[in-house]
DNA sequence: GATGTCGATTGACGTGGATCAAACGGCTTT
DNA sequence: AAAGCCGTTTGATCCACGTCAATCGACATC
């Protein structure tokens, strides 16, 4: 159970033809076939601890990386030193995009909990998707879907109330989580109020205190970082109401 | 002049490979040749009056626009009917990438002055970039630097205040006219103050009193949608300032 | 178990921008 | 030239959220 064999046997199975993300992940649609070819893209990993770095914003970029395990977030930081929390990261979604354009990435990206991450060499997936048809159009479908959930946040912080952004911060959570097979109502948040609040354009005391109130209300149950929904739908009706 | 001749010779005039937008839009950075094979993607334009929308959200994805003349405006709508702008386009830019995701677009965009587009087949796009290495990357490229731009506005959303939004936004226009040839420091914007209002995260009477206290301190002359930049190097204060 | 640190909560107060409202000015229509 | 329509400007007031400040609670370290 230590030596080196099993080592590399343990490398084998968490290539994406293996891999239990394979459907949330790069390998999306993908045939068994397709899949196969993309073990030879995707062969290194890169373990973080909690707080550790990713990468900078500036620092070179030379490769994509896909969560595996762990948690993200993405930060702008802008020249006077404000920073804003531009996304979080949750197994099987794909980090760096924002780097192809300059060969430098924008953003910065730190492990908000011991995370591991596949590396994906840029260079090899241009390669690769210039091979495999159905890879090209997977990865352009995934940069599309950035580019609407950047545009879902933009609606978010010029359009919302605070409370509406925090509902709808929650019912995406919960969603994104139920999708990797976790509990829709009750998860453990990875990042602090302070966070969420740069995220969702708010100070960190304005989201405790919508946080406060939407367990007065009966809507949810916190204790900490341990969130338990208890009224999705009341949370729901929270966003659709008129302006 | 008016002859069946002269018409298709107009057409070849404005295929990609003599485009004076060519370095701004899609070829940007391709060789000749490669350009030339551009030509046999991008055959078809579409003129819009003004008011004219060129794609609805929820519309069927087909292909890309990449703007000849004129001026865009894209929105998401809102459930509950809420509504707003994304972005403001200006010839060479390329709209429509929030739409490969899903095959349907997911933005409303609209002509805000009589406008011509030209039609970029989706499908075919995909195939020439398989064949066109050079146009791959750069594909990949402007999907990636859209996304930069639109952690940009998350940014200018999420942290900065009513006068900081203006004066950024005012300088990135006069940067993108730059860029097209045109004056840097006067200009006519083609939308109202509720668009930029809608854009900025604010509401019209806030965008109408910034522009006029940037008139007042002498940094800008505004006379309704007719522009000059005074003193951008006061704009650019406004923006670096300690938070 | 005592101490220190960091994040979360809660209250009191201030303010930037929203809202409401009125008037104005540039266009188009006739 | 008159009338009407928008879009814009400006003023007065309101309120959601930010700011400032105190306290609390969870967790780590000694």
């Amino acid at each position: 159970m230590s030596n080196a064999k099993d080592i590399s046997i343990q490398q084998l199975k968490t290539v994406c033809s293996t891999c239990s993300l394979r459907e949330l992940c790069l390998p999306m649609g993908l045939s068994q076939d397709e899949v196969d070819q993309l073990d030879n893209l995707v062969y290194t990993r890169r373990r973080l601890k909690r707080g550790e770095s990713l990468y900078r914003a500036g620092d070179e970029f030379t490769s994509l990386n896909a969560v595996r395990t762990g948690f993200f977030k993405s930060t702008v930081v802008f020249e006077d030193g404000r920073d804003q929390v531009t996304g979080f990261h949750m197994p099987g979604e794909v980090m760096g995009l924002d780097g192809i354009g300059t060969e430098r990435h924008a953003v910065s990206t730190i492990a908000l909990e011991d995370s591991e991450v596949c590396i994906i060499p840029y260079s090899r997936l241009e390669e690769l998707s210039h091979e495999v048809r159905s890879l090209q159009n997977q990865f352009h479908r995934m940069m599309s879907r950035e580019i609407v959930r950047d545009q879902g946040v933009m609606m978010l912080l010029g359009t919302m109330r605070a409370e509406e952004r925090l509902a709808a911060f929650l019912l995406n959570l919960s969603q994104r989580f139920t999708a990797r097979g976790y509990s829709a109502s009750e998860f453990h948040l990875r990042m602090t109020r302070e966070e969420i609040g740069s995220y969702l354009g708010l100070k960190l005391e304005t989201v405790s205190r919508a946080f406060s109130k939407f367990q007065d209300q009966g809507l949810i149950a916190v204790q900490q970082k341990h969130v338990r929904i208890k009224d999705a739908e009341g949370l729901r009706k929270l966003l659709g109401r008129e302006a």
